[in-house]
DNA sequence: AATGCATTTGATACAGTGTATCATTTTAGT
DNA sequence: ACTAAAATGATACACTGTATCAAATGCATT
């Protein structure tokens, strides 16, 4: 069978990890969503896809995505209610307003050569980052 | 009264809010954690500095925090329980091991051109930054 | 295709975290 | 000191994420 596997799935199973139907559902259901999801929506997307997927693997899923660094959770604006990230080719930047919590996504970090001195000087391996930058977005300057 | 504030006292009270006892209790038990701290510990601080202190104000403050980006809620290695960071010149980095979730702060981020050059182009007003590395440490290598 | 086993699952009941409410207290400016 | 607005603490609640465990499933092997 030659399968062809969505790169997330193929990572997936790449790390050990069986690809189930709880599993494909939370990967789908953040795939079509765009970025910036909460669990409440991941939950009620999957209920649509799937009903017969549990809650609990749901959580357990978004769980394991987080460890392999397919996704990462942020806070928008409150302490509560995280969103989950897709990080689409190991990075991922956004611009928070502190004001209004607008999102503002953008692509360039220029962050590889600190990456690479990071590696060398540490000894570490790293797959992806993060970088969050908050201020005040045009409309509230 | 000359009273000397901390810097981030004065942030608060330059924001237009009011320097409460649970305002300051909250302060406190973050600047003596030294970063990294979850609701549940600064509930535990805030109690032995002003036991008289309630639970809602310490989230309430927890948020308000958060939006005048003074501490920023990260996650380690799961998706509950977000550790609060304190942000002390307005950024902050770190490393998260994937595999055992160690956290490796650094210092050196080298974001000010990109900042610079996303205030000019987007027309936004940055204060400050969060950057995450995510792969594994020197041990799990 | 059928077998066998380790992994994963779904249901449920639970624990813990963060929040709405509102009468009372406190802050900060006059 | 006086006052209005902001903030508080207590409580009860809603919601998010988790432990448990018998049953189901993926997948490597035959
Ligand atoms: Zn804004
Ligand atoms: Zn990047
Ligand atoms: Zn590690
Ligand atoms: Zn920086």
């Amino acid at each position: 069978m030659t399968d062809s596997l969505s790169p997330r799935a193929q990572k997936l199973r790449d790390a050990g990890h069986k690809l189930t139907n709880a599993r494909l559902a939370v990967l789908q259901a953040l795939e079509e969503s765009g970025g910036h999801i909460t669990s409440a929506e991941v939950l009620g997307r999957v209920d649509e896809i799937d009903s017969s997927v549990g809650r609990a693997s749901v959580f357990r899923t978004l769980d394991l995505l987080t460890g392999l660094a397919i996704i990462r959770p942020t806070y928008i604006g409150t302490s509560m209610t995280p969103t989950y990230v897709l990080l689409p080719e190991g990075h991922h930047h956004h611009i928070i307003c502190t004001n209004c919590n607008r999102v503002i996504e953008f692509d360039e970090c220029g962050l590889e050569a600190i990456a690479a001195e990071l590696e060398h000087r540490l000894g570490v391996r790293l797959t992806g980052h993060l970088l969050e930058f908050y201020g005040l977005c045009d409309q509230c300057v």
